[in-house]
DNA sequence: ACTATTTTTGTCAAAATATGACAAGTCCTA
DNA sequence: TAGGACTTGTCATATTTTGACAAAAATAGT
């Protein structure tokens, strides 16, 4: 999957021959922006994510993999954050996690 | 480096002897927001990273890299993110990169 | 080209979150 | 036990995100 989560939803979307109207409605969501969320404007909100399994008949924690993969990818862009480095966030992040600092309050 | 980038300010505020009065009064904020954020309650706040980096004449890029790795890391953790999601992740960074998309809109 | 429908864009108030500031607490250490 | 260092809690303000609506632009059907 390389495309972005926004441009997933509207693949779903169009799959089954819905209108934005008709998606946001099951969203509860307004139709306007569910169309940024698509088109990258915003983000889809992650609370929203089970409704949209239940929708397209996906597995939730495959269409959460591909959520949080999509906010890391952003993150990377947007720190312009190399190979390399992401390697050492990666060690960082297993190393607290194994020290058990990811129950820091923050 | 596998501390916290608040134990790394620590960890360089003590080798110069500073208190965290001193630091804070450099770094123009008050020093309980700077324990906090040593403490990992607080994010230390990127506008912030250049007078860091004077004030401890350490170069601007290394604690750069050390700020945004520490800050993936912690995204990583919330996210509960797999290796095997985090190269998904970076695949999906690397993808968009070339193909122009982080200049989107967000 | 005309009309209806869909999608996009802009804006704004309200909700949520982050930040700065200060008071009061604890912990050392002499 | 006094003083300095550090931590914690709180709160008003600032910033960011979200939901909502109007209106413009794009698309399709006839």
């Amino acid at each position: 999957m390389k495309t972005t989560f926004g441009e997933y939803i509207r693949l779903l979307r169009k799959e089954k021959g819905l209108t934005l109207t008709q998606l946001a409605a099951m969203l509860d969501l307004d139709s306007a922006n569910l169309s940024k969320m698509e088109n990258g404007k915003r983000d889809f909100d992650e609370k929203r994510l089970s409704k949209l399994a239940k929708i397209f008949n996906i597995n939730i924690n495959e269409l959460r993999d591909e959520y949080i993969t999509d906010q890391l990818a952003k993150h990377i862009i947007k720190t312009k954050c190399t190979k390399q480095l992401l390697k050492v966030a990666e060690q960082k992040a297993e190393y607290r996690r194994t020290h058990h600092k990811s129950l820091q309050t923050q």
